[in-house]
DNA sequence: CTAGTTTGCTCTATCGATTGACCAAGTTGC
DNA sequence: GCAACTTGGTCAATCGATAGAGCAAACTAG
């Protein structure tokens, strides 16, 4: 009957343990442990390993993860902490680590700040309690990736930031931020705007300033002016598109085309600029960061530029794992940010390439 | 200097212990370990009481969450076991178990199956290890459910399934699905609308199956006859709504309204629309299950029916954790099910209540 | 034939917190 | 004044796996 649970001489059904993994197969408990983890020092008959290994299959013995964790210092357990879930641009950090999780045999363990706890406060549940040994931190303003730096180096654990950095830390894995934002400037240039502005992230956010220094870069090299009000910015939300949003159009002289440099701000963006009844791309195109899904669904399909999220969570989770906790680390996801044109790009005063399914949407308002 | 550390006499910096800080405090490591807890067993005086949180408080200790996973056996943490992050849905029922998880001082280990693992493996993985207590189980389809249940049930483990059941389960906490159907069928019906198709959820998800059941008895109620091709099966994914949509056109006495079971699948079922040529909600009136805040973003805005899918989570939690573990449940989520109109929904032949979005957002196409 | 090495295991201490049994000193009841 | 409590703790065993030292038997070299 029952598989999983040992049946013991007095009949209690009970947890499957190492001890009585090594009963069955008349060996020493240090054996299973050794032939599990594929212990090098172990010298072992394969008459005996596979006597081992039939009687851990028979009784699913599985080694108890806090008694492992307890005795061993190895790296077993991997913290990413990250604002909040329901941001799609987290969630595919968070799947792309995971992915890599499994693979490595590790367990991540996931933690998000949305309102009832700091970043920080994250950061100390999981060290100071030796639930993890690593740290992925994908979430957090400037002064906080700096508090959570020094707490981290201080105790010696290892970890890694994804694309933030602040004065002092030496471990951080980028996107391409700044070949992305090119790319968008190029494109934007390439349809004939000139007055191109930027939804750039909050300045208290480390992302935030590297863009927009990105951007300031960008238009540089391409010879255009840096315009007063140009670089806006705005929180990683549907609200804070729709504010920045309004700041742009106080402007005297507005720009016809816009740089948002977080998918669901510039959802934020195109509701804010539908609600206001500028047209997009006519009035205004947009390209918005991150690549999800739904640019394809939305009126218009949002131009994007595909940054590696997923990547980034998988790669930071192997560099994590492969490198000396002490050792600096200053890398970039490998795989490079990507172009994806869609309708709400355009020339200046032009519509979108493919006005046929918005003009079959016309006639739900038209008649 | 080191705050969070302590020096020892040797001068090596190293890790806080519970012993440390009852050598600190003058105290055997047990009344720490005790204080901490709140033990009601226990009797110390104030003095004593507040000279050890001091240390503690100075020494920034924390009890290893290893060794007191391996020592003691009170709940304290839970898994979650989802099929992809980036759903939003299940992002928001991890939202909600996450804050409740806060609350109740637990550790909430959340694992997704995408590709790589099935469910099923994800929850041996978990339990197998003694890495949790106790499982939420939102994902897998019916034959896993009944696998999952079985082997819980045989391992003696705290569990509850989120919107799932099969024969057997005695554990589930349920979204008012029926209500919701019922509300959106309401809706359509009000509209004008006989002729009402419902895209579905695999036959092989009991949430699909449910969902049919209520679609048909909601028809029922009204008096409408059911018709042959007018509930279809989908994936809960984009794809799934674009591939089901198909189905839906190549029906003779085609539907002039749609209730779609799931956020993506209703993304999918629009997108495949507007590529067809069929005019929302002019042609086609669709409600779709889940409130997310794009529903307001996509063109026409989506009619939605909003599910306590953040509710399920945190409700879910406080359940397992009050619960004796071998007490049948069988909840539902305590906030009811609303009805969110947009403009995806009218009279049949009819536009969108609101035009004039839709006639601004014209002029990007008609030019 | 013996010292030295290899093979294949066994034994023991340990990780850090928790639990229940135990105990000394002080207090109360009568 | 002495037994019975109460107060405020201490002590030792334990959870399950692991690291490393140790060790008997078999084998090899000279």
């Amino acid at each position: 009957m029952a598989k999983r649970t040992v049946t013991t001489e007095a009949g209690t059904s009970t947890r499957v343990t190492g001890a009585q993994v090594a009963r069955e197969a008349r060996v020493d408990p240090a054996i299973v442990s050794k032939i599990l983890r594929n212990d090098p020092s172990l010298r072992v008959s394969d008459e005996t390993r596979s006597r081992v290994m039939a009687v851990v299959e028979r009784l699913g013995y599985r080694p108890n993860y806090a008694a492992q964790r307890l005795r061993s210092s190895r790296i077993g357990a991997v913290g990413l902490v990250i604002p909040d879930f329901r941001n799609p641009a987290f969630a595919e950090i968070v799947h792309g680590a995971e992915q890599a999780s499994h693979k490595h045999s590790i367990s991540l363990f996931v933690s998000s700040a949305a309102s009832s706890k700091s970043t920080i406060d994250l950061v100390i549940d999981l060290v100071a309690s030796d639930r993890v040994d690593a740290l992925l931190v994908a979430g957090g303003n400037s002064q906080e990736t700096s508090r959570i730096n020094e707490y981290l180096v201080e105790r010696n654990v290892s970890f890694l930031f994804l694309n933030r950095q602040t004065a002092g830390t030496r471990r951080s894995l980028f996107l391409d931020d700044e070949r992305a934002i090119e790319l968008a400037v190029e494109h934007l240039i390439g349809l004939g705007h000139r007055k191109i502005a930027a939804i750039a992230g909050l300045s208290t956010m480390e992302t935030g300033r590297r863009r927009r220094r990105a951007f300031t870069q960008a238009l540089r090299r391409a010879g255009l002016p840096e315009r007063r009000g140009y670089v806006v910015e705005a929180d990683y939300s549907i609200a804070g598109g729709q504010s920045a949003f309004a700041r742009i159009t106080e402007l005297d002289d507005k720009p016809t085309a816009l740089v948002v440099s977080e998918f669901v701000t510039g959802v934020g963006v195109l509701g804010a600029a539908r609600t206001a009844g500028i047209s997009v791309p006519r009035d205004l195109s947009i390209a918005v960061f991150n690549n999800l899904d739904m640019a394809n669904f939305l009126t218009p399909t949002l131009t994007t530029i595909g940054l590696q999220l997923s990547a980034m969570g998988a790669e930071g989770l192997a560099l994590l794992v492969s490198r000396p906790p002490d050792e600096e680390i200053n890398a970039t996801v490998s795989k490079p940010a990507e172009l994806f044109i869609r309708e709400s790009t355009a020339p200046p005063g032009e519509g979108p390439a493919a006005p046929a399914d918005v003009l079959t949407l016309q006639n739900g308002g038209a008649a």
